[in-house]
DNA sequence: ACTAATGTCCTTTTT
DNA sequence: GGACATTAGT
């Protein structure tokens, strides 16, 4: 979280607190100037609510921290703003532009509190764990975990024999989740989301109740659980009351992409006074799979009556012949509510339209258009590379690599949830919250001999032991772990005796670098993912809040945690279109624009998920400033066994219909340059043995 | 009781 | 190429 310590929690009457204060110069206000009258309106509303309809690059970001530094001028304490974001790094640009802006008012980016919904909740059930029945020392789950936990009920319930081909657990997870967070009954979240498992309706709601109860045994929350506990204490009118008496004023960001559960608690945070804003893109809305919901943003001014409505179109941007493609594409969307976008930025070169012989063909025209670019003075930082799913960069990584051009993706699978870092995280987790069985089970699994009927033994032993992590110590486990388990007792007792975090994760590092060793092929880069684990930990004071930060706010990209040392480095951005949200770069290039890929031929099953994926296809464009290149593959290899050279057509995107492509270049990039013909031009000479030199090494 | 090897099915987006 | 159940081996 960004502010540390929790503000007194009490009742507080606010309002009319605009009304009562002192009106300040205008020479503190000229920085208003600067904004257009539309977003100086929304700035400058005073209490009430408050719905700001801002379409892609109307400066969105730009209001809601103006507002925020707007407020704070105005005299409303920061501790007693909540600024609600999707991510924390929004949060933390936004509070850094407010803080520029307000400067003279001292610092506020450690006051305003700020954050995800997740964090937020996470950060008052800390307070307020004993309403609920948690203890305060709850871990969280992230998805990863809970999904483990899954499988693990999955299997003790007898439903995981191959016959029966029950639902993996990933898919049991997401139900689960899908159900809670739309607020919705299991068997219309079955039919309408997951029709595939609608038959497995009685064997999942058993499993979903034993997860429900084994989670509150382990005093673990998932994510879901988070939000679920915050709305619930707000159901009750006197902590609703004093909740929302910590608050003079409330915003929150992307509201279009927020679920049911996040609209009621906004809804139970403003019960004491109705100073809440919210921004939104309808065009934006890209994350029903999470239970999001537009309805939200579209039923605001009724859920909250008086609401003013100031809509932000013009676009700062992007040049115009992006901006015509963009709204070209959204045209085709069913039901809209924001305009399309303009800007008077007339230049600019038109959005190109590329079609590929095939993938690597693809991978070769981006790379060379982003060198061309970069010898042009546009640094790789200034250039996004993006695609639906995390996988389809793939190819295109290694050919980076291959040439050495420095890039950092976004999306996918992260640092914290590779093994071995969920591994040493694991050590930490068992010795703040004992009765997390996850973590416990993880780091049993370490030793030789041990398997999940040692580590239930273990923790059958543990709830003897009042869940004393040291007494792992005199545990009666296999032999050939019994040194490991005294050493672990050990360990225990280090790191519970008030260390330093980064010099608990330290102790950890070197109890479990030799297991690295033994289980890894090339543990090297592993045991510098953990001297990096050492580096965040020093930024912390508790072992608590160092492991809620990592669940709810992971570093989110493969180059975040080395960037510290070499900051001044220029890379490329690689990046899912949805972790592209609230971004832009000078020049984006759209890769995989072929149907199946985008839209993902998993999400064309009905007319709502087409229309989220040409929301989706919005974004991606509207990303560029100046130059946009889509790029779709003709031909794609499939790789399957038997059939070791078959290959597939593919089809553009469909939403790139004649109307759009109209807006755009086309061309057709040449094919490379056979590998064959490189061969033949070899002399014989030349040619190196590998086979016989690799044998020489052993010699 | 645990590990390693084998076979089969599915393969998205994220707090 | 990964997840997961099953089977054979230590």
């Amino acid at each position: 979280m960004l502010a540390p310590g929790l503000p007194e929690v009490e009742a507080h009457p606010s309002h009319g607190i605009l009304a009562t204060l002192t009106p300040v110069s205008d020479h503190d206000l000229g920085w208003l100037d600067d904004l257009n009258p539309s977003q100086r309106e929304a700035v400058t509303h005073g209490g009430g609510p408050l719905l700001v309809i801002a379409g892609a690059g109307t400066g969105k970001t730009r209001t809601l921290a103006s507002r925020v530094a707007y407020l704070i001028s105005q005299g409303i304490p920061p501790d007693r703003l909540l600024l609600l974001t999707f991510t924390r790094r929004a949060a933390e640009e936004m509070l850094s532009r407010a803080g520029g802006v307000v400067r003279h008012l001292g610092p506020i980016r450690e006051r305003v509190w700020g954050g995800t919904f997740h964090a937020t909740a996470n950060r008052l059930l800390r307070t307020y764990a004993a309403v609920v029945g948690l203890s305060p020392e709850f871990t969280v789950l992230d998805q990863g975990d809970a999904e483990s936990l899954m499988g693990l009920l999955r299997h003790d319930l007898g439903l995981s024999s191959r016959d029966k081909r029950f639902p993996r657990k990933s898919t049991c997870l997401a139900v689960y989740s899908r159900t809670v967070n739309g607020s919705e009954g299991l068997s219309e979240v079955l039919e309408r989301c997951f029709p595939w498992v609608a038959g497995w309706e009685e064997e999942l709601k058993p499993l979903f109740r034993k997860y429900v109860e084994r989670k509150q045994k382990l005093n673990v929350l998932d994510f879901d659980d988070l939000l679920l506990y915050w709305k619930e204490i707000l159901s009750h009118s006197d902590l609703a009351r004093q909740l929302s008496g910590m608050f003079d004023h409330i915003l929150v960001d992307e509201y279009q992409d927020t679920n049911r559960v996040q609209a009621l608690i906004l809804r139970g945070m403003r019960t004491g006074n109705d100073n809440v804003t919210v921004v939104g893109d309808d065009a934006q809305s890209v994350y029903s799979f999470r239970a999001a919901t537009v309805r939200n943003i579209l039923d605001f001014p009724q859920e909250f009556p008086g609401t003013r409505i100031v809509t932000l179109e013009e676009n700062y941007r992007s040049t115009m012949p992006v901006l015509t493609t963009a709204n070209e594409v959204i045209a085709q969307a069913r039901e809209r509510y924001t305009k399309n976008l303009w800007s008077n930025r007339a230049g600019g070169p038109r959005p190109s339209l590329v079609t590929c012989p095939d993938e690597a063909s693809q991978d070769v025209h981006v790379i060379s258009r982003v060198l061309a670019l970069y010898e042009q003075g546009i640094a790789l930082r200034r250039q996004a590379v993006l695609f639906r799913a995390a996988h389809h960069s793939a190819s295109l990584e290694v050919e980076l690599a291959r040439r050495e051009i420095p890039f950092h993706k976004y999306g996918g699978l992260r640092f914290l949830e590779t093994a071995h870092i969920k591994d040493a995280l694991a050590f930490l987790r068992v010795a703040e919250n004992p009765r997390d069985e996850l973590a416990w089970f993880r780091v049993l699994h370490l030793f030789d001999g041990v398997g999940p009927a040692t580590v239930s033994r273990a923790l059958a032993y543990m709830a003897e032991q009042i869940y004393d992590p040291r007494s792992i110590a005199s545990f009666p486990g296999p032999s050939a772990a019994h040194d490991g388990f005294a050493r672990l007792g050990r360990l225990f007792t280090e790191i519970s005796e008030g260390l330093p975090v980064p010099a608990q994760v330290e102790r950890v590092r070197r109890f479990y670098e030799p297991h690295v060793e033994k289980l890894y092929d090339y543990p090297r880069a592993r045991v510098r993912d953990l001297e990096s684990l050492e580096q965040i930990a020093s930024g912390y004071r508790s072992r608590r809040s160092f492991l809620a930060d990592l669940q709810l706010d992971p570093p989110n990209s493969t180059g975040d945690l080395a960037g510290a040392p070499h900051k001044d480095d220029d890379w490329l951005v690689l990046s899912t279109i949805h972790s592209a949200k609230g971004c832009e770069w000078d020049a984006v290039y759209l890769i995989h624009a072929a149907d199946g890929f985008l839209p993902s031929d998993l999400s064309t099953g009905s007319r709502d998920e087409i229309e989220e994926e040409l929301r989706l296809t919005y974004v991606a464009l509207t990303r560029a400033k100046t130059h946009l290149t889509v790029i779709w593959p003709l031909r794609y290899h499939y790789r399957r066994r038997e059939l070791a050279d078959a290959h597939g057509y593919a089809q553009l995107c469909r939403f790139f219909t004649e109307d759009v492509r109209a807006t755009m270049e086309q061309s057709a990039a040449p094919p490379l340059q056979p590998v064959a013909d490189l061969e033949t031009k070899i002399e014989g000479d030349h040619r190196l043995d590998l086979a016989q030199r690799a044998r020489a090494m052993w010699e």
